[in-house]
DNA sequence: ATTAACGGTGCAACCGGTTGTACAACCATG
DNA sequence: CATGGTTGTACAACCGGTTGCACCGTTAAT
């Protein structure tokens, strides 16, 4: 037989079985220091009695509070799947929420249709905060979240944005990130170094090769600086053709570890021996990087610790705490590619 | 300076604005017959006037839903976003959703502290209703869902549960791709039939064989039926043993493409030619299938449309659907493999 | 002319909690 | 015994919508 759908346990029912009112039930439940020890024990008891959980609407209603948060993404969904950086993330904002009543919600960013919508939830208040996975894009929606006082984290560097004032920040020091890659390549006497980056436009792109600026100064020249994706096969192309131009190096400083391993194998293919004749330095802590032949040496980026801070300070925003901005440190994961 | 937050517009406001009361502005703006034509004009012109958003918490408490549908995964978050099969389904349901005012949570279920935290959320009645996405797992949840009248749809066949009564079901016929999959072969004139399948316990891998059988019959003997692991190195190594043992096989009907592509790789070792020699037909229509050489002949199984189908008897049965089953279809998709 | 029917609107209750404030009972004090 | 201060509880309003029902004015039917 179907069993049919009971309706719930209110609190009046609950104040009835223990035979106090709604308003004492309540503060009793709430554990108030404005009611007597044995009234909140015949209560709780009464509470149990009958099943009672508090329905999250009514609660909602009357704290002004959804205990739900959004988790803006402007990826569609099968690429950030894909994508073990944002997959990390993630679990570091479920993981910190979960320690809480608070519920993380992905929301899709990506089309102009899509930012409607959450817009449109925003205005509903459906959320108490918002973690913007990628701020970079989609500012619209942010100018929204400004006009209507939702506690927002923006997680990355917004170079010379005016949100700083309303907004938190966490973002991880990429620029430092470069400098330890770098350091590294120095301290193991290498000197003819070449960069292979990601996209010249992406903001983590330029502060990281600062970062190697910053150490290297002119042992990275400009013509050694090559800009390309963020694949494997972009690394494996952009070896091949600097060893074509016969450029000689003794240090590759890649965008990623995907990159990285693209390089390695294009070196491997010429009877170029890493780490013997060529150091190679990767960038993220890949899944790939352990794995690779040489394992990789490489700068990790705190994904899950960024996660859990970002939900942290969305919670602390929504009780009232002021903006932040967090940086996260990066570190240098010692390897054999180097 | 800070934008203070805004205290958004109420239904009280536009009332006034609109000089009607409470009731009639609401039954206004959801365009309820009972109200004149006149009357509808001027409060939807003093709505957007001032700007109102039905406030979703309000309207959640009247209404009793919270347009919120809960996913259930069983796996961990990084699993769940590194396995193609995960973001298809989830982006079929993103994607129904996104044409309602619903929103998908994704609510993990793997450890019991996990569940009980989902637990809770249902009994707060947070959701309208569930999707569980692998219910061979946790079915203590499935029987607090049962309890409270969750609308509930399971994705996956449950041989033989005891709630098919309540719950609705979606799946893939996964007999019928083993039926697409041998009649392939057979066409192909393919007589000698070997199955590299996964896990022997696997009821999709069961019902898949039950489906080869059914066309094949005693062209796929027992001795040639071979289970082992979902990956790419199982489908290898079982067919190095294969060749080791010396069976004579022009076909092989592989359980994932992932097998399928190292069952590919240990024939070109041994200087068999695939499908000159031997036909190998894969399942899954993996992303690795159109990229593998040869371009792998594969059974797909319609993630996306399952996942679509899914939230959209979820919302049919929010709105008092009774419970269904349905079975979706697979689909040969020919390749260069057979 | 009286009444029935009907379209349009407002009052008030309701959804299920939380919370400001009034009040009753009790104690100790002058 | 009156007064004042606690302490514990209940009443009622409130959060922001939706909805049953009563009521009004108009028109059509008898």
């Amino acid at each position: 037989m179907t069993q049919p759908a009971r309706t719930a346990p209110t609190l009046a029912e609950v104040a009835e079985a223990a035979g106090v009112s709604r308003s004492t039930a309540s503060r009793a439940l709430n554990d108030s220091p404005r009611i007597s020890e044995e009234t909140k024990k015949r209560v709780r008891a009464a509470a149990k009695k009958v099943n009672f959980v508090p329905n999250a609407r009514g609660r909602a209603l009357a704290v002004g509070r959804t205990e739900i948060i959004a988790v803006l993404v402007t990826e569609p969904l099968s690429e950030l799947f894909s994508d073990p950086t944002y997959s990390e993330f993630l679990s570091g904002i479920t993981e910190e929420l979960s320690e809480s009543s608070y519920l993380p919600v992905i929301l899709q960013a990506s089309s102009s249709h899509e930012r409607n919508r959450a817009r449109e939830h925003f205005e509903r208040r459906s959320f108490d905060a918002a973690i913007d996975v990628s701020p970079y894009k989609g500012s619209e929606l942010l100018e929204v979240l400004r006009e209507l006082g939702v506690p927002t984290v923006l997680c990355g560097q917004l170079e010379g944005h005016p949100y700083r004032d309303v907004f938190s920040t966490v973002y991880s020091d990429d620029e430092e990130g470069g400098r330890f890659a770098a350091l590294a390549m120095k301290d193991r006497g290498r000197k003819d170094i070449v960069a292979v980056l990601g996209p010249q436009d992406n903001p983590a792109v330029i502060d990281r090769l600062r970062g190697y600026r910053a150490i290297l100064g002119e042992s990275l020249p400009d013509e050694n600086v090559i800009y390309t994706g963020w694949s494997s096969g972009d690394g494996y192309q952009a070896t091949r053709r600097l060893l074509a131009r016969e450029i000689h190096a003794d240090g590759v400083l890649c965008g990623s570890d995907r990159i990285a391993t693209g390089v390695i194998a294009a070196f491997n293919e010429a009877g170029i021996s890493v780490p013997k004749d060529v150091s190679v330095v990767g960038f993220d802590d890949h899944e790939v990087a352990a794995r690779s032949v040489p394992a990789l040496t490489t700068i990790r980026q705190p994904l899950r610790e960024e996660g859990r801070m970002a939900a942290g300070i969305a919670l602390d925003m929504i009780n009232g705490a002021v903006p932040t901005t967090t940086v996260m440190h990066m570190q240098l994961v010692q390897r054999d590619s180097l």
